[in-house]
DNA sequence: AGGATATGTGACCTTTTGGTCACCTGTCAA
DNA sequence: TTGACAGGTGACCAAAAGGTCACATATCCT
């Protein structure tokens, strides 16, 4: 599996996409922190981690016997450069803008 | 399965990206068009259309008894959304477009 | 009309993925 | 230094996803 392949299939779960979410929130935590927030085993979300950190979303740092999570927001970015050129990315973003501001009146 | 999860799903296999891709340099292209430039049964590439069109990130036009697709940028964009605010979009794409530079150079 | 062309459906099989558990290693602090 | 705490590995099972095929419908063109 290619370093790109990762990525996607990372981003597949919803589970993982909670994880970033939270990461997204406030990084730095350690993964005891995130599973107290998952109705699942300490051995899903380490798994989990695992494939995010595989795929370079998620970057770590150890900490005597703890292990802190920050989220890399890289390969997010690529993942955009690769469908929306430079032109494109003003009328999506513009219609977006609208989008919420529109829903903000409602 | 809800809308979000769609998305991510479809993104999840290489030759729904490599579909993407085709419409992004082009778009508007039947599905036999599109099978011909892959090494599977118009079966698969079919499934894999709907996939995609499920999403949202492909939408389609009947002409006659042709199917016409055309990709849908707004869903990556949200995704890019989701985890890229404002200031770190600006550090981001900056670091990115340096690497490509530095990639040329090379 | 009728054959060729373009797309669509449902069943089926194989591979991949999500989740859990028994068991193990490293680190802290009294 | 010993017990409690934080993290890690490999095997295992159930569920989901990728791919193919027999069969079917709609449209075009002569």
């Amino acid at each position: 599996m290619d370093d790109e392949d990762r990525v996607f299939k990372a981003l597949a779960d919803p589970t993982r996409r909670f994880l970033l979410d939270r990461l997204f929130e406030r990084d730095g935590r350690t993964l005891s922190e995130l599973e107290s927030e998952l109705e699942m085993t300490r051995f899903g979300v380490m798994k989990h981690l695992r494939v995010l950190e595989d795929a370079g979303l998620v970057v770590t740092r150890r900490q005597g016997r703890e292990k802190l999570h920050f989220l890399n927001p890289v390969p997010i970015r690529q993942i955009h450069n690769r469908w929306i050129d430079k032109y494109t990315e003003r009328q999506v973003s513009a219609l977006l803008e609208l989008k919420d501001e529109l829903e903000e009146l409602a």
